[in-house]
RNA sequence: GCGCCCAUAGCUCAGAUGGAUAGAGCGACGGACUACGAAUCCGUAGGUCGCAGGUUCGAAUCCUGCUGGGCGUACCA
């Protein structure tokens, strides 16, 4: 059981005692919190529960306080002592002996310690990416994949089931544009002028597939009728560019489970399936030729268009057979990973999720902010049809998977990122990745040299734990303590930026620990508990550099 | 105009769902390898948490207004 669990009981058990014996009058017990203080004098864990009953005693928070502490049972043993301090906290200290010895649920557990269960089996969906396959993806696409990835791993590890999805929007205008893209740049190869039109898709590879084509097909798609060349060109063209997508995806350690082709809903005709569904509910309804969304029956401004004048069912009539499906695969929560320039359509989707019976809180949209990219101090804008892009490619190979992730993960998604490409490839070696790898390749150099010298690499019994006595010990023992609570609290909050954070935590500690003292000595007890100590740390920074994506590496 | 996000050290950002004395990295300055990897460590300097109110025992955190920035506001995708 966690610390954190075991210390919530027994304050619980104390209020009931509090309330049996009439020191309190309240019927009910309010929800038990604990805090880790910023301050060591103030404990392990601290409780601000007296501060918040004493309003509806109408006692003071102190006297609540010195009440609860003096009914405290611990029948663990695991409490060295407990004060009330400054306005009415309770504050807790755990005895050294309990936290040294909970260093063998990590040894128990290795691989899978911090993996919890408060996603109690529940199905999620992660749906992230979902770059069109108009173009190689970029460095903003590199965010999404990064945060999408590690929170789906997150998820899992808080023991929720994950599926990762890609949905690909293989049809519509910019298919067409896209194909007629590639059939100019082939018209092109074969020495005819050619007038290549501004809209088109400008950027190098499409030259790429063109001399591919040519390659394959010699001239065959030369002076076949427009319509059937655009479509075969836009076809092939989306296939090569999604293979490309899938490779750069892989060299980012992503994988997906599912690919969701916008197409088969268009073949299975979902679309007018939806629509007049949603028609016979009273939430479609048909107006100047074109149909309309209801929207601002859940709060939007205006009516959206579902099904154009002419015919052609909009980019949102798709998303609503989309969310549909997903809704029938029966997930608990499904969650889209969106570039903020898409949060104008998070109560759009919202609508279509009440409008099949919903709740809408099954949706939850996490927004990335944009990437700034930059060269050499200036922005660089980001668009596929202007060709001038950074590809997420490039990127990898500039600065290295690992870096990449960290650097995408080491801030909120919430705030928007400045990335230099000059200066992630000078500052390469200073990069914070590095600082926590490099305290994992340290921690197999010792147990390397250990070996070297034929000394024994100890299990929990075999070691006198009590010998990790130092405050540097101790506060590594409780950061390593820590972890599957963080994990719990990143999934519940959907913040895979925290990860980085507690990885530099832990990494620091452990720098300046092994700076200060040696592991390995002449007084083999001694070295036998740092031996030990030094492969639970191994153990939980591989396991958190799992989940980020990040290799672990046994040298630099 | 309306909506969403942001504003914390010179720069880039954390800040655990309202807690006690504000935290890193980079940059600046000064130190530490005759012992496990110096991609490291130790120390110093640096703050009116954008501004003004409000809520309460207590606010960087919640509410209102303002200022300044990013993004959105299509029968485009």
């Amino acid at each position: 059981m966690g610390t954190k669990k075991a210390l919530t009981g027994i304050i619980k058990d104390a209020l009931s005692s509090c309330i049996q014996k009439g020191v309190l009058s309240v019927n009910e017990i309010p929800a038990v919190e604990l805090d880790t203080p910023r301050f060591q004098q103030h404990g392990d864990f601290s409780c601000n529960i007296a501060m918040i009953l004493a309003s509806k005693e109408k006692k003071p928070p102190q006297f609540i306080a010195k009440s609860i502490a003096e009914n405290i049972e611990d029948n663990y043993r695991i409490l060295a002592k407990v004060e009330v301090a400054g306005p009415g906290f309770l504050n807790f200290f755990i005895t050294d002996d309990y936290w040294r010895n909970s260093l063998k649920d990590i040894e128990e557990l290795n691989g899978s310690y911090g993996k919890g269960n408060i996603g109690a089996g529940k199905e999620v969906q992660v749906e992230f990416v979902s770059a069109n396959p108009t173009g190689p993806l970029h460095i903003g696409h590199g965010r999404g994949a990064a945060v999408g990835d590690t929170l789906a791993n997150i998820l899992k590890a808080a023991g929720y089931n994950v599926v990762k999805e890609y949905y690909i929007n293989d049809v519509g205008n910019q298919m067409e544009t896209l194909g007629r893209s590639v059939s100019l740049r082939y018209i092109e190869l074969f020495g005819r002028e050619i007038d290549f039109p501004k809209e088109c898709y400008q950027g190098e590879y499409i030259k790429d597939i063109a001399r591919d084509i040519k390659a394959k097909y010699k001239d065959r798609y030369l002076d076949g009728s427009d319509g059937e060349a655009t479509s075969f060109f836009s076809v092939y063209a989306a296939d090569y560019i999604l293979e490309g997508i899938r490779e750069d995806l892989r060299d980012f350690n992503v994988e997906f489970d599912e690919w969701f082709s916008e197409k088969t809903l268009i073949e299975k005709d979902k679309i007018s399936e939806i629509t007049s569904e949603l028609e016979d509910k009273g939430y479609i309804y048909q107006k100047d030729g074109a149909f309309w969304f209801k929207t601002t029956k859940f709060g939007d401004e205006k009516d959206r268009v579902v099904i154009r004048a002419n015919g052609q069912p909009t980019y949102f009539a798709s998303d609503i057979a989309y969310h549909k499906d997903k809704l029938e695969r029966k997930f608990d929560m499904i969650i889209n990973i969106w570039g903020a320039d898409h949060h104008g359509y998070i109560l759009r989707m919202e609508s279509v999720i009440q409008a099949f019976g919903k709740k809408k809180e099954v949706l939850e949209v996490l927004l990335v902010q944009l990437v700034n990219l930059m060269r050499d101090g200036k922005s660089i804008a980001m668009s596929t049809r202007s060709g001038e892009f950074v590809a997420l490619k490039e990127v990898i190979q500039e600065v290295g998977k690992d870096a990449a992730r960290y650097f995408f993960l080491m801030r909120s998604s919430d705030s928007p990122l400045d990335f230099d490409l000059e200066l992630a490839k000078k500052q390469s070696n200073e990069n914070p990745v590095y600082y926590v790898q490099y305290a994992h390749a340290r921690i197999c150099s010792i147990l390397r040299l250990a070996k070297q010298r034929e000394l024994h690499i100890p299990r929990f019994e075999e070691v006198k734990i009590d010998l990790l006595n130092l405050p540097e010990e101790m506060i590594l023992i409780k950061q390593l303590l820590k972890y599957p609570d963080l994990i719990e609290r990143s999934a519940l909050s959907l913040e895979p930026h925290r990860i980085t954070g507690y990885l530099n935590e832990l990494a620091g500690d452990f720098h300046s620990y092994y700076n200060k003292n040696r592991v390995i000595s002449n007084d083999s007890n001694l070295t036998m508990s740092r031996l030990f100590l030094v492969k639970m740390i191994r153990v939980v920074l591989k396991n958190a550099l799992r989940l980020i994506g990040v290799d672990a590496p046994e040298r630099m």
